[in-house]
Order: C-alpha cells, then sequence, then structure tokens
RNA sequence: GCGCCGGUAGCUCAGUCGGAUAGAGUGUUUGGCUACGAACCAAAAGGUCGGGGGUUCGAAUCCCUUCCGGCGCACCA
C-alpha cells in the first residue's frame, strides 16, 4: 500500500479539504437564505500555533464581515451551521472561538494515520517531489586556497551542505559544488608572500610584500620548499621562483582544504578550478558579452555596461555628491579586461556561471555567499541577463558574519595579520555534531555569535544534546520494554491510533506530520536552520510526551500505540539529523 | 551620500501570504525520580516588538518617516 504524503500533512492535503468544507458551507449558507448572496473573501486556513484551537484555523468569517455585513461571529454560526455532514471524512468537528475564528478538528483516527505513514516510508519518511528533480547547482565555503579556512566558511560549510541535503529531500536533483580560485591577483599575492618568506631564510633582510599574506602557515610552506630544494631558487628570476612555489604550495593548500571539509562531513560532487575557465572559457564569453553590445573599450580596457542590465536586480542608483557638492550621475561600470590585458575576477565569473547555465545545464544555481559580497549580487544576476541567459535563475544566499565568543565576550581576530581561528583547529575543539548543529542555528541573514564554550560543553547548555538525548531516550524504552517481553516489532497498521487522545499525543503527531512540508519550505526559503528548529521542536515535544504519558504501564492496546508513537518520533528524528548530517547515537 | 542586512524578555534568538493571551533557549525563583534515561519535565517572573505616523474589524508582520548597529560602493576577490 503506498500512502501519500499529503494525504497525511495537516499543512498540505487537509488543508485543500478543509478549504472545500468551508466553501460549501457558506454557499449552503447563502442558500439557505442565512447569509446573504456575496463572493466569498479570500479567506486562509492554517495550523493554529496551540492544538486548542484546533487542527486547522480559518480567518473565513472575519474577513467576510464587510462583504456580507455581519459581525463576524454570526457569519461563522452561519457557516458551521450549514456545514455538510462530516461523517466519513478526516474532519471530526467545527467550533467557533476568538473573534470568530473557525476551528477544524481533525479526526484521532485520522491524525494516527501519519504513523502508518512514517512507518511505511522509513528512512525516506520526510522525502517529496516537490523539486520535480529539477536540476540545482549548490556552491558554498569556496574558500581562497591560500590560506587556511576561518569561522566563516565553517557557518558557510554547514549551511550549504544542510542546504543541498534539503533540496535533495525537497525532490531535487542539487550538486554540492566547490569553486576553486586557483587564478588571478590573490594566487600571484600568494607566490609573492610565498617567495619572500623563502628569500628570509636565506636573507633575513628580504623585503616582505606590504599587502603578502602574514599567515604562519605561508612561512611553514616556504620552509617546506627550502627543506627540499635549498638554495637553488635563490638566483632564478622572481618569477620562476613565485611559480615554482606556487606549484609546489596551491595543491598542498587545496589538498588541506579538502581534508578539512571531509573532516566536516562536507564530500563535495564537483570541485571547479577557475584556471580551467582560461583556457577558453573567459574569451568566448567575453566575445559573446561584446556581440550583444554589453561591452566597451575605455583607456586601454574593456568595459561592462553594468547600469543597463543590473537595474531591474536592484543595483545602486549611482547618485554621489561630487566635490562641488552637486548630485552627479557617476559610472558604475565594471572592468572585464584590464589595460594590462588580464581579466578581472569578474569577467571569469561570468564565464563560471555561464558554464553552469549554458554548457552544464543547471535549471537553478545557488551561491552562498558573505555578506560582505552582496555588492556582487545585482551585476552578477545582471550579467547572466547580458550574456543571455535568465538572472533570475542564480540566487545567493548572502552569509552574515560569525562573531566568536569565549567567556561572554567576543574574541579579536585579524585576517591580515592571519590570527583569527582556523576551521581546523576549531574541529579540534569542537565535537562535530556540535559544530554543524550550531552553525545551522540561525537563518543565514542573522549574524551569529559562535559560542566556543557551548559548543565545547558536552552537557545540557549544548543544544545538540537535547535532540540527541530524545532519540537515546526512545531507543532505551523500546529497549526496555523488549527486556520486559514486550513486542516492539509489531506493524504500526495493528496500532489503535484514535486511543493517541492526550495533547502531548496530539502535539507530537502534528508536528511529526508537518515534517515533509517543513523540508520544503527549507528548500524554498533556502533556509536549512527551518530544520535545525525543527528538531529541537520535536526533541521537546516528545519529552513532554515522556513527561506526560506512561508507555510500559499504559493498558495493552494504548501501549502499543504509544509505542508506534515513539517509533515514529524516532524515525523522524534520525531522518531530520540525516539531513543535518548529525549523529543520532542509541545512547550517550 | 547611495545601497544591502539587522533592531522582539537581562542575554542569544524564533515568529512577515496581517489573526486568538507576541513564543523558545539561557539566566533568576520554586516544584517533580522507590519511575520507560532528571542530559528531562512543570510553574512563576521577565515586553512601550528601536521611535513616530498611516492603511483596517485586526499590525512584530504591509506603507511612509526617523534613530541605532553591521557590511558594501576598486583596472581587489
Amino acid at each position: 500500500m503506498k500512502y501519500e504524503y499529503s494525504k497525511y500533512d495537516p499543512k498540505q492535503g487537509s488543508m485543500d479539504e478543509a478549504r472545500a468544507l468551508l466553501t460549501k458551507a457558506a454557499q449552503n449558507a447563502m442558500k439557505n437564505g442565512d447569509l446573504p448572496e456575496k463572493e466569498l473573501p479570500d479567506f486562509i486556513v492554517e495550523v493554529p500555533g496551540d492544538v486548542k484551537n484546533g487542527d486547522l484555523a480559518s480567518n473565513i468569517a472575519m474577513l467576510g464581515a464587510r462583504v456580507f455585513g455581519m459581525p463576524p461571529r454570526k457569519i461563522a454560526e452561519a457557516i458551521v451551521k450549514n456545514a455538510p455532514s462530516l461523517k466519513d471524512s478526516c474532519f471530526d468537528r467545527l467550533e467557533i472561538a476568538g473573534p470568530g475564528f473557525i476551528n477544524i478538528f481533525m479526526t484521532a483516527n485520522w491524525f494516527g494515520g501519519v504513523l502508518l505513514f512514517v512507518d511505511a516510508e522509513g528512512a525516506d519518511y520526510g522525502k517529496t517531489d516537490f523539486g520535480a528533480g529539477k536540476k540545482v547547482n549548490v556552491e558554498f565555503v569556496s574558500a581562497n586556497p591560500t590560506g587556511p579556512m576561518h569561522l566563516g566558511n565553517a557557518r558557510g560549510g554547514a549551511l550549504g551542505d544542510c542546504l543541498a541535503e534539503s533540496l535533495k529531500w525537497a525532490g531535487f536533483d542539487a550538486t554540492r559544488e566547490f569553486y576553486i580560485n586557483d587564478a588571478g591577483n590573490q594566487i600571484a599575492k600568494f607566490g609573492k608572500s610565498l617567495s619572500a618568506r623563502y628569500m628570509q631564510l636565506f636573507d633575513e633582510s628580504y623585503a616582505f610584500p606590504e599587502d603578502g599574506y602574514q599567515g604562519a602557515d605561508i612561512a611553514t610552506l616556504a620552509k617546506e620548499f627550502a627543506d627540499i630544494n635549498g638554495e637553488k631558487y635563490v638566483t632564478e628570476t622572481d618569477e620562476a621562483r613565485q611559480q615554482a612555489i606556487i606549484d609546489y604550495a596551491l595543491p598542498k593548500n587545496i589538498d588541506a582544504l579538502k581534508a578539512d571539509l571531509a573532516k566536516y562531513r562536507i564530500n563535495y560532487d564537483v570541485w571547479f578550478k577557475e584556471s580551467e575557465l582560461h583556457k577558453g572559457a573567459v574569451a568566448d564569453v567575453l566575445k559573446i558579452l561584446a556581440d550583444r553590445g554589453a561591452t566597451y573599450e575605455k583607456d586601454g580596457a574593456i568595459w561592462y555596461k553594468s547600469m543597463d542590465y543590473s537595474v531591474k536586480y536592484g543595483a545602486n542608483q549611482n547618485t554621489r555628491k561630487g566635490l562641488d557638492g552637486e548630485v552627479t550621475e557617476e559610472n558604475k561600470d565594471e572592468v572585464l579586461v584590464r589595460a594590462n590585458g588580464i581579466p578581472t575576477y569578474f569577467a571569469a565569473d561570468i564565464a563560471y556561471h555561464y558554464n553552469k547555465f549554458a554548457v552544464r545545464g543547471f535549471d537553478t544555481a545557488i551561491d552562498v555567499w558573505g555578506a560582505d559580497h552582496h555588492g556582487h549580487v545585482a551585476r552578477m544576476k545582471g550579467a547572466m541577463d547580458a550574456v543571455g541567459l535568465d538572472g533570475e535563475k542564480l540566487d545567493i544566499v548572502l552569509m552574515q558574519f560569525v562573531r566568536l565568543m569565549q567567556d561572554g565576550k567576543p574574541v579579536k581576530m585579524s585576517k591580515r595579520t592571519g590570527k583569527a581561528i582556523t576551521l581546523s583547529t576549531l574541529l579540534d575543539e569542537v565535537p562535530i555534531d556540535s559544530a554543524r548543529f550550531q552553525f545551522n542555528m540561525r537563518e543565514p541573514g542573522s549574524t551569529m555569535d559562535f559560542d566556543l564554550d557551548v559548543a565545547v560543553a558536552e552537557d545540557t547548555n549544548n543544544p545538540v544534546y537535547y535532540v540527541q538525548y530524545a532519540h537515546a531516550r526512545i531507543c532505551s524504552i523500546l529497549k526496555a520494554l523488549a527486556a520486559e517481553g514486550i513486542d516492539c516489532t509489531k506493524d504500526a497498521a495493528d496500532s489503535h491510533f484514535w486511543l493517541l487522545t492526550e495533547d502531548a499525543e496530539k502535539e507530537l503527531l502534528r508536528h511529526i506530520a508537518g515534517f515533509p512540508s517543513e523540508i520544503i519550505s527549507a528548500a524554498k526559503s533556502y533556509d536549512p536552520a527551518r530544520i535545525t528548529r525543527y528538531t529541537t521542536e520535536l526533541a521537546t515535544l516528545f519529552h513532554k510526551f515522556y513527561n506526560a504519558c506512561r508507555v510500559k504501564e499504559a493498558d495493552a492496546d494504548l501501549r502499543d500505540a504509544r509505542i508506534a508513537l515513539c517509533k515514529g518520533t524516532k524515525t523522524t528524528l534520525c531522518n531530520a539529523l540525516s539531513i543535518l548530517n548529525v549523529s543520532a547515537p542509541e545512547k550517550m
């Protein structure tokens, strides 16, 4: 028997049925003269926050106040009075409450039905075909390979990885991708910094570039290079020496990125090298832009007509006070190819996204960027239009910054001097489960405080343990029951779900039933933090149920129904945690 | 100056297709294991939803205005 998820999901299927019920009732009321003949307002059906207010609720009577010219409660009475028979439906009863809400109660049996569905789906419970297999590229972290990753990458990693997984569960064909910036200025700077550190090993007075990378990792790599090659490169040209040391250090850094991310349980489908684009793809895209009239030459450089394309994506208005105090239009066009003939990062980025859409055929590309790149959003989308693609298909998730907190105070760190906590160090101190959970507790747009004391704490203060504890507790209960000879392996279909009538039981059932639509919400809004909050809420509802209802001492039928509820909770909890790639331990 | 993101309990944050008494964690106070795991639960206290206007049956949510904080406005990436 194949169950249709939406049938058991109060946020999906039953809503339409409730709408139809109320519409029919209102039409009957008009026919019978209890309501004037008017057009029905565009009312909503929603899941109220409190089970006391029903399983579903509608504002139809309140919205009708103006249309019908009657007080909301009178309208509600007329509608309820004229409702069709609820016999054999999934609805139990209708109630009028508050200013005129119509609260709809589902039958206990309907609610328990979700457990049949969870049981049948098992590890797949929560998956839907909402995304219809559309190809989505999720690019995240994409840290510069010039040094180790930092706290922001830790957040971006947890966010992007769980976003991709949410999309998969919601029926999208999601690809995880890392863009390796292995070309351009920062690599040149990388080479100069390495080269200088190398030379300093032989001549302490050798000048270090003013804007070079200060981190200790640079000096370490230079030392390794010197241990292998000795003085061999001291007498070489700067260019040859820099290239040689880049060829040595860059692959090492990229391998380190891969290793750190794998340790963080992030495994990419694609590692895309920027350098590959410079073998023709950038030139191709520049030609397309030129052919489409999107570029011009000035001061020896090739410029992109930014404003022609990015206005619709909310680009800046470009007004700025001139020196004489007057407001003047300022040219904010972008350089694609510098006067020295080298393409800018922007040009490569256009080629990169062109590749995602036109070459690899993704329906949607999602980039997870730090908030400091937001100025790039509108022109990047505009550039997609400019090359003849559709900028609407490129979505940017802007992620706000992370502040590291310790002892209740922010920890100072400086990227310039290289004094920052690296991802690698963080993962040495903080359990992976804890880090992944913690970094997914906030929606991307909020700045986040990452509290090191909490993350390290293996106690009740750490939210991840609260959730894991619920799972371990269920496992323990089932084990204890089995030890007493009670059969916990029975099919959910044998259980008497209508006995689950306590508020704590109903709230737990309702939350379990809402899991598939919660994943869809997370996927639609690009906000995997919803899953994290979902697991916390599920754990809370289970703990409340546990304290309110006994399993072992209940009568056999009720006991079996509660066992089914425990198992359904366990499955849902496991599935939700697997989206976050956080473990669900059987004991702790 | 222009633009993006934020401002909700002492602290960290949920809550925007406009709804019922604005929620949770943490902190404070107080209860609950002879018990299926107390890493849990229950209760109390704590709010001019930054301020001011507007829209309507109804605004944390929508519109206008203003204040505060973070960030961005390169032939950097």
